[in-house]
DNA sequence: GTCAATGGTTGACTGCCGGTCATAATTATA
DNA sequence: TATAATTATGACCGGCAGTCAACCATTGAC
């Protein structure tokens, strides 16, 4: 061990300051600011150095989209905890989503965005490891809550007659539909169509009780 | 009417031509080479002419996004004048707009993206006409929406132990949801989870009948 | 201790693009 | 026709993502 662990522990280390620099900078107050200078100069390193550990800009973004899916599977497994029964693992894991999404939006922003761009059609070999750690993570996310989901079906409290990835999927994508509208209408929710998003959320979780319980 | 009101016909050919231009470009071949020169020559006009029209690119994205709006709702209405009672009408509503994200991907992906920067947080009085126009058009798809939900709330084929305007809300956001998913994992649905894209949509509109039906 | 060699670091530089503005052309008005 | 008003132009600017040839530090051999 030693030298070449040293090295990669620097280098991991190297990776984490500037991660911490591009947040800092994308989430800064002013998010329209957000150049790769600045997070060089944040992170107390050259511009070069910065393209040495990231491919390119998008690939930091990934970078964060990675911390974003580890926080958000964190408060999935919480929620999953949570809840005694499987049906109320996965309510509770979804409104424990919803509460990740509260407290960090910009993960939650963020996470969207690296999903989308981890999904893009024809890349096959990725030549971006951000790419695939953000795959990886944001897939962790949803086996978390397709275990709780057949786990339900196992205890007898979600119908058996739904297909356990089919459901996971309709209420992963439901839940960040419904997260991002609360998200992006922010005030107008309540100022111009006079609905509470918290009410908003709970109502979901009814809608989502509704459909999948035994 | 003949001066000003020729004036005014002109231009609104000079918008539509450049809108038909940015068409071309932001949804051409390759995504990534969308300039705003290439739309300029593309639409026979000069830059200058172009922030004559619009205040900005982002403008241009609202104003593609409108004629999104428009046909989405041309869509929703169709599903809507396709079911009979207010649950198939909800339901086909639904279906349609599935339809119509899976013929006009580009268009969806942009009605997401406007409606995105048409609810950022803190602009009141928007400087920005297509911002305006964009709103207005996101909302009418709403409406029909909310529409169909109270007809059959009336008619006794939905529950009527929710709100309206709230399940609008659920159903909009969730579809969004759902598509978004089918959209962005793409092949890798059928291909890595062996799941049927439209199999997943069919599940999502059984999702939904049980939630909301009488 | 000296000396390459390797791996890591730098910041000036390039090309591109969104947006502006002084000027020019065209059209309306008198 | 002369003048005013409106509309169009494209050279230009600042800023930013990404590159690269030169530079520096650490290491391990002798």
């Amino acid at each position: 061990m030693s030298i070449a662990e040293r090295k990669t522990r620097e280098k991991q280390k190297r990776i984490n300051a500037i991660l911490d620099a591009a947040e800092e900078v994308f989430f800064g107050s002013d998010g329209l600011t957000a150049s790769m200078d600045e997070v060089a100069s944040l992170a107390e390193v050259s511009k070069g150095t910065l393209y040495l550990y990231f491919k390119n800009k998008e690939s930091l973004y990934l970078g964060i989209g990675v911390r974003a899916n580890k926080v958000a599977l964190d408060y999935l497994q919480i929620g999953i905890n949570r809840g005694e029964k499987g049906i109320d693992k996965v309510l509770e894991a979804v409104k424990s989503y919803n509460e990740f999404a509260r407290k960090y939006p910009h993960y939650f922003r963020l996470k969207s965005f690296s999903d989308e761009i981890a999904n893009r059609p024809f890349r096959e070999g990725s030549d971006d490891p951000q790419m695939d750690l953000c795959m990886e993570s944001g897939m962790a996310c949803g086996r978390a809550l397709a275990g709780a989901i057949e786990s339900g079906i196992l205890d007898g409290t979600i119908r058996s007659d739904i297909d356990p990835m089919t459901t996971t999927l309709l209420i992963w994508s439901q839940s960040n539909g419904v997260i991002k509208l609360i998200e992006s209408k922010g005030m107008h929710l309540k100022e111009r169509m006079g609905i509470d998003p918290d009410k908003l959320f709970e109502a979901f979780q009814k809608f989502v009780h509704r459909s999948i319980a035994a």
